[in-house]
RNA sequence: GCUGGAAUCGUCUAGUGGCAAUGACAAGAGACUGUAAAUCUCUCGGCUUCGGCCUUCGUAGGUUCGAGUCCUACUUCCAGCA
C-alpha cells in the first residue's frame, strides 16, 4: 500500500491524496460504505460502484464465523463481488457496543448522566487477554483477542485491517481509560506481531492500521499517537466516542504526533459536521452506518439540511433537488417514496430502504469528492462555509 | 314481519359492575455516527397552577354508592326464518 499526499491544508493537518491499495485506489477525502457483512444493506454492488463509492467496511467480528470461506473465495474484495478496495474493522467496536455500551446509543450530544451497562448485564467482559463475549443471537460463548481478530481478518482479507482495539464509553472516566488505553497499546503490538504473519497469505498485501484511543484526554491523546506513531503500521484509525464538540480538538491531538505521510481513518462517523472537522484536521479516510440506516428509518439527507419523510405525504418534490444520484436522477418524489417506505408491502419498503439509501450515501461520498475538489484547488474553507450556510438555514 | 347478534377514541379491536377505558394500525414528535438497529423512545378525548378537573363507549330513560358493562324503549347494521 502506498499513500500519495497531493495537497495540504495551511494548517498543516487536513490534506488531499490517493490510497494505492492492491485492489484499487482511493482518492481522499474519502468515504468508505459499510457492508458489515460484505454487503451494504439494500444496496448492490452496482449501485455501489454507480455512486462512487470506493471502498467497503467490513467487520471481521461479524464475519468470523465464514472467514475460511472468504478466503477460499479469494478474499473479501473477490468473495462479496465488490471488487474494489476494502477495510475490516478488527471487532473492537463491538467490546462497547455488546459491553459497556449494551443497548445504549452510541451519541455524540451531550447527555447528562450517561451510565455504563451494569457489568452483569454485559454480552462483552474485557480481560487483558481479549475480550469474551456471548454471541446475542445463539447465545454461543466466544472469545476474541489480538491474535484471535488477526487471524480471522487476514482470512478475510481485506487491503487495510484494524489493530483489535478496546473502545471506551462517554460514561468511562480518565482512571479507566489510562488502563484501556495501556491495553488497547498492548493488543496493538500483539496485532502487529500476529498481522505479518498471515498478511500475505492470500496473495496479496493486507495492511494493518493502529487504533488511537484515549477518550477527551489530551494527554492520553498524544501519548498513545507518539507510541503507536513509531511502531511500524501502514496507517491508523483514529477511534473513540467523542462529543461534538471534542472532536476537532481531539483529531488536532492525534494528527499533530502521528507521522504526517500515513493515512488515518476515522472511525464511524459521517454527518457532515464530523467530515469537515475530520478532512480539516488530517482524517483521509470514513466510514459510518449513519447514512443507510438513517435512510431506512426516514432520515432524508439534503443540502438545505436533512429531512424525516414522515413530513412528505403529499410532497411532489425531489428528495433534493439538483442531487445527481440515481434515486434523484429517476424522478422520484418526496412523497412517492414516503408512500413506499410506509407501505405495509415489503418488496415496496426494500425498494424504499434501496432509493433512500442510494441517496445518502451519496450525499455523503459527494460531500467528501467535493471536500476533496475544494482541498485541491485551495478553497476548503470557502468551500466548508458555503456548505453550512446551506445547510444550516432554517429553509424546510 | 319474526328470532338472534352487534353498535367503543380516524380505522379495526379489548373490555362484562370501580375505566378516560386494552391492543394493533394510521397519525404526530424525537432519536440514530467502526450495524444485536427494515430499529428505538414519546404523544395520540378536552382543559390544567400537572394535583387534578371536565366530557366520553349508537339515542333516551332506568336499576345501583358506582354502568362501556345490568334492565326497558328507540335507531341503525348483520345473520337466520318468513
Amino acid at each position: 500500500m502506498r499513500f500519495e499526499i497531493q495537497k495540504v491544508l495551511p494548517n498543516g493537518l487536513g490534506r488531499a491524496g490517493i490510497i494505492h491499495t492492491d485492489h484499487g485506489d482511493i482518492k481522499t477525502p474519502a468515504f468508505m460504505v459499510v457492508g458489515t457483512h460484505g454487503v451494504v444493506k439494500f444496496v448492490s454492488m452496482e449501485d455501489l460502484h454507480g455512486l462512487g463509492a470506493q471502498a467497503m467496511l467490513s467487520n471481521g467480528y461479524h464475519l468470523r464465523r465464514i472467514s475460511g470461506e472468504i478466503a477460499e473465495g479469494g478474499g473479501l474484495a473477490a468473495w462479496s463481488s465488490w471488487n474494489g478496495p476494502t477495510l475490516t474493522d478488527s471487532g473492537g467496536f463491538q467490546v462497547m457496543s455488546l459491553g459497556s455500551g449494551l443497548g445504549k446509543v452510541v451519541s455524540m450530544e451531550r447527555e447528562l448522566g450517561v451510565v455504563n451497562t451494569a457489568h452483569k448485564d454485559r454480552l462483552a467482559h474485557v480481560s487483558e487477554d481479549g475480550v469474551s463475549f456471548t454471541d446475542p443471537f445463539d447465545g454461543r460463548l466466544e472469545f476474541i483477542g489480538p491474535e484471535e481478530s488477526m487471524q480471522i481478518q487476514c482470512r478475510i482479507g481485506a487491503d487495510i485491517h484494524m489493530a483489535f482495539d478496546e473502545l471506551t464509553s462517554l460514561a468511562d472516566d480518565y482512571d479507566y481509560n489510562v488502563e484501556a488505553l495501556a491495553r488497547t497499546e498492548r493488543w496493538a503490538e500483539r496485532s502487529l506481531i500476529e498481522h505479518n504473519m498471515h498478511c500475505d497469505d492470500l496473495g496479496y498485501h493486507q495492511n494493518l492500521y493502529g487504533v488511537l484511543q484515549g477518550g477527551r484526554w489530551e494527554d492520553l491523546r498524544r501519548s498513545t499517537a507518539r507510541k503507536l506513531g513509531a511502531m511500524d503500521f501502514d496507517g491508523y484509525g483514529l477511534g473513540g466516542a467523542f462529543l461534538k464538540e471534542d472532536l476537532g480538538d481531539i483529531l488536532r491531538w492525534c494528527d499533530e504526533e502521528l507521522p504526517f505521510e500515513k493515512p488515518r481513518h476515522l472511525l464511524g462517523l459521517s454527518h457532515p459536521d464530523d467530515i469537515f472537522v475530520g478532512a480539516e484536521m488530517g482524517a483521509d479516510t470514513f466510514d459510518c452506518v449513519a447514512p443507510t440506516r438513517e435512510a431506512r428509518h426516514g432520515k432524508i439527507y439534503t443540502r438545505d439540511g436533512n429531512i424525516n419523510l414522515r413530513k412528505f405525504a403529499d410532497s411532489t418534490s425531489l428528495l433534493d433537488p439538483g442531487c445527481d444520484c440515481a434515486t434523484c436522477a429517476a424522478g422520484w418524489t418526496r412523497g412517492q417514496l414516503r408512500a413506499l417506505w410506509r407501505s405495509g408491502d415489503p418488496e415496496k419498503k426494500q425498494q424504499y430502504y434501496n432509493l433512500a439509501s442510494v441517496h445518502n450515501v451519496r450525499f455523503i461520498v459527494r460531500l467528501t469528492e467535493e471536500i476533496r475538489e475544494a482541498i485541491l484547488n485551495d478553497r476548503f474553507y470557502e468551500f466548508k462555509e458555503e456548505f453550512f450556510r446551506r445547510y444550516y438555514e432554517k429553509n424546510q
